[in-house]
RNA sequence: GUCGGCGUGGCGGAAUGGCAGACGCGCCAGCCUUAGGAGCUGGUGCCCGAAAGGGCGUGGAGGUUCAAAUCCUCUCGCCGACACCA
């Protein structure tokens, strides 16, 4: 920065703390409970505070906050809130690593200030009153009350459970943070099955709301809503009974998508820890179905799942009768059936089933076709038939499409009381205890008298213990009385999954200090639903399955009026540099500090929007930086050193004709307005150049300096001001401005300014570009053929021929066609 | 394996049926300057051509259409999600 500048410029460090200082004492992002505007809440997903925040991290809060901008210019009373997701384990961690010198509270504080002071340095603006960082206890005292409603409601219960245990984190998880058999956090590190008692939330109630609801969600992206519905996994079939042969009374339950398929069924799975395994066994069998089971259970989640390996079992021996047609079949076990899914139990089809196939090939069971495709049966199938066709070897059925059958044979089981239609999912319930300290405690003491007792509203919050220890080792947290009997009782030692606080976060900055409840009802519901919800792709299915969840239960409870939190949800991409991910410990990471320092924050600001589009993953460069720069002090001769752009073409006083600048500001108007509001930043920043490039060439062929352009002036600050700031506001004020530009009107979009009078008619023959006219908008067609056919081009190209057909499209194109 | 997304100049990317390459980076030439990592002017998809002009061109192959980067089919490549859910 040795190197002075021969034209005057602005130097970013003097202005931006300086604006910084106004917006921050005038409160410009408050927001009011009782306005008489229309709302807006634009909300970006509140982070984990871990540290110091690079210009990656700072990309989406950028985007949440050029759109605040704009909306608040608009008119709309804005809620722009910014809190934290606090508990968590590298608070711990940390702790930990220093031999529990430092409390995961402290630590976390400590990163709060750092990142809060950087994201003030970015120009981002939040409604500051109403940060929450969900590990204090005004906030998880409120989390807990949550915990009491689901409980109350019948939605929080306790069971022992096969549950996923990651040894690293020492800890269990819910199925939504196991990923591929390993945890989400360590993808390296294979989760364990263990059997343990804990807490879950009962989300499989809500999964045909979850799911159908996902139908209002127009304005999210369609991969996460892809995900969601695949994640809740609604499959429709039917449960049969299959009696036990030779064993009266015993029956077993089966589930099927395919009831059409059930006269095919040649055998039957059951899955290695079916409850029936031992009963059904034969004695001749038991000795290699007892080594079988044994070994199954032993292996991985990964190994069992994989789809790779070939699939494996035993024969039991035992034979079970089809309830259809009463054939006898063999009742096999085998691991590719699993126990948490359906009834786990499994009709096996070979001929329609995939799966079933293989297995049938490799054990040389029978395999017989019932459904015989539109090309007619097969002789001998060759691989499973898993589509429609028309009913074979099914008795009554057979003749029958098999979409008809599906219903008849549903029809006949409900009939004959040995089944019915049945609906499964593949989401399961939330597990959310954890072995861990930070986290809020989980509110329910257990007494020997009255067993599970919710500990009472009014005694909330249960208090994490000072000293930072594992919770079971501290007995003054543990050692309580029953809030019933009285008599002594032991406390829950759990706490909860951080995904419960992050649940309802975006409530709670309705009304962030009331001290009475959650939220209150009347706030909520006027601030709700979030319009701009803008975050990470990694919570597609996590905090968003989560947070829809909570929302219904809610609503279900009366205490808030919507039953979808997002209307439009947005995931932004991640900025890398030298091809990675921008991260303070990969060493790739640009200092907010940094980018302050040198180019600026409202640089940086724009560069982050045009780069790339939002939604994509984006390279940051110096180059790139620093073209945003040379735009930025190009702006700012324009606006404030008129003359002397004017000036340097030494044309200055010569007479231009203003309408085409005064079209390209309303055009500009126009599409900035609507690209921010798609949140199509990179193409909003490119139309703001080509403005600024047309009043520069404006004033260097002699245009005006009057009135009028003072006004464009004002517009394209205006325009300018949600993605540069502090430079907005600089010029503003030396425009003579008084009022604040963050309350300035945002420019209104005039059609008729907009509008061309000539427009370019690109004139086609047989589709190939021949020729341009430049003609009046809206030129009637016939006059538009007669000026083609006047263009010595396009008679060259017709050859004498004459179009035999003529496609118009006003304002665009001819297409003359011989 | 299944589902989804993406594939456009040297680079980031525009254009969602109607002029391919907006805007920017980079590069080339020139101007200005004591100096340039500043500013300004012009150029910049590829091929032929001195130029005028012409031809080709959005991963590949087909198709629909007066017209395709855009719609359809197949195919290749990259990325993401899910992965024995009966």
């Amino acid at each position: 920065m040795a190197s002075r500048p021969r034209r005057s410029a602005f130097v970013s460090q003097e202005i931006e703390p300086k604006w910084q200082k106004v917006w921050a004492e005038r409160g410009v992002m408050k927001a009011s409970d009782s306005s008489p505007k229309p709302k807006y809440y634009d909300l970006v997903m509140y982070p984990y505070p871990s540290g110091d925040l690079t210009v990656g991290h700072a990309r989406n809060y950028v985007m949440g906050d050029v759109l605040a901008r704009m909306k608040r210019m608009q008119g709309f009373e804005v809620l722009h809130p910014f809190g934290w997701d606090a508990f968590g384990l590298p608070a711990e961690n940390a702790a930990m690593k220093r031999g529990g010198g430092l409390h995961p509270a402290k630590w976390t504080r400590d990163n709060i200030a750092k990142a809060t002071r950087e994201l003030k340095m970015m120009g981002i603006l939040y409604d500051w009153d109403r940060e929450v960082t969900s590990s204090e206890p005004d906030y998880y005292r409120w989390t807990q009350w949550l915990f009491l409603l689901m409980y109350e409601r019948g939605l929080a219960y306790r069971a022992m459970a096969p549950v996923n245990w990651c040894p690293v984190d020492k800890t269990v998880l819910a199925n939504e943070q196991v990923i591929n058999g390993r945890c989400w956090r360590h993808p390296d590190v294979e989760v364990e099955k263990r059997d343990l008692e804990q807490w879950f939330l009962k989300i499989t109630d809500y999964a045909d709301r979850l799911l159908d609801d996902l139908a209002l969600l127009d304005k999210w992206p369609q991969k996460v809503r892809v995900m969601q519905t695949n994640w809740i996994g609604r499959s429709m079939g039917a449960e049969a009974d299959f009696a036990v042969d030779g064993m009266p009374g015993d029956s077993i339950r089966i589930y099927t998508t395919r009831p059409d398929t059930l006269f095919g069924a040649t055998f039957m799975v059951l899955a290695p820890e079916h409850p029936l395994v031992e009963r059904v066994t034969s004695e001749k069998h038991r000795a290699r179905v007892r080594e079988y089971v044994e070994k199954a259970r032993k292996e991985t989640e990964i190994e069992r799942l994989s789809t790779e390996r070939e699939k494996t079992g035993v024969a039991t021996g035992g034979f079970a009768i089809n309830p259809v047609n009463g054939e006898k079949i063999p009742i096999w076990v085998a691991d590719y059936v699993l126990v948490t899914y359906g009834t786990g139990a499994i009709m096996a089809v070979p001929a329609h089933d995939e799966r079933d196939f293989e297995f049938a090939q490799r054990y040389d069971l029978p395999i017989r076709q019932v459904i015989a495709p539109p090309s007619g049966p097969q002789v001998r199938l060759r691989e499973a038939y898993v589509g429609p066709g028309t009913m074979v070897n099914s008795g009554e059925f057979n003749g029958l499409d098999s979409a008809i059958a599906f219903e008849r044979i549903c029809d006949s089981l409900e009939a004959k009381g040995v089944g019915k239609r049945a609906v499964k999912y593949r989401l399961r319930d939330w597990l959310i205890s954890r072995q861990r300290y930070w986290g809020a405690p989980i509110p329910v003491v257990y007494c020997p008298t009255d067993g599970i007792v919710p500990v009472p509203r009014e005694d909330l919050p249960v208090l994490l213990p000072e000293e930072y220890r594992p919770l079971p080792e501290v007995e003054s947290f543990w050692k309580t009385t029953c809030p019933k009997c009285g008599g002594p009782a032991r406390r829950e030692t759990d706490t909860m999954d951080t995904f419960i606080d992050s649940s309802w976060y975006f409530l709670r900055y309705a009304s962030p200090h009331d001290n009475a409840e959650p939220f209150d009802s009347e706030l909520a519901n006027h601030w709700m639903p979030v319009d701009q919800y803008t975050g990470g792709v990694e919570h597609a299915i996590l905090h968003l399955l989560y947070s829809r969840f909570f929302i219904k239960v809610l609503y279900d409870a009366g205490l808030l009026a919507v039953t979808e939190p997002f209307v439009r949800l947005f995931n932004q991409g991640m900025v890398k540099r030298f091809g990675q991910v921008m991260s303070k410990s990969a060493g790739n990471g640009v200092s907010i500090d940094e980018l302050a320092g040198a180019q600026g924050a409202d640089a940086g600001r724009i560069y982050e929007m045009f780069i790339g589009p939002p939604e994509e993953d984006v390279e940051w460069t110096d180059a790139g930086l620093n073209g945003v720069v040379k735009f930025l002090q190009r702006v700012w001769r324009l606006v404030l050193e008129a003359q002397s752009i004017a000036a340097e073409a030494g044309q200055a006083g010569a007479t231009v004709d203003a309408s085409g600048l005064r079209r390209k500001v309303a055009q500009t108007v126009g599409k900035v307005t609507e690209h921010f509001d798609e949140l199509r930043f990179n193409t909003a920043v490119a139309f703001l150049m080509e403005l600024a490039n047309a009043m520069q060439d404006y004033l260097r062929s002699g245009g005006a300096r009057d009135a009028e352009w003072d006004e464009h002036v004002r517009t394209l600050v205006k325009l300018l001001n949600p993605l540069a700031p502090h430079l907005g506001e600089e010029m503003w004020e030396r425009l003579g401005e008084k009022g604040m530009l963050a309350d300035a009107s945002w420019p209104a979009f005039d059609a008729a300014l907009a509008a061309e009078p000539k427009v370019v008619l690109v004139v086609q023959v047989a589709g190939k570009l021949r020729d341009r006219l430049e003609v009046d908008a809206g030129l009637p067609e016939a006059e538009a053929v007669r000026l083609a056919l006047a263009s010595d081009k396009v008679r060259a190209a017709l050859d004498g021929r004459g179009p035999s057909k003529v496609v118009y499209v006003p304002d665009r194109l001819i297409n003359l066609v011989p």
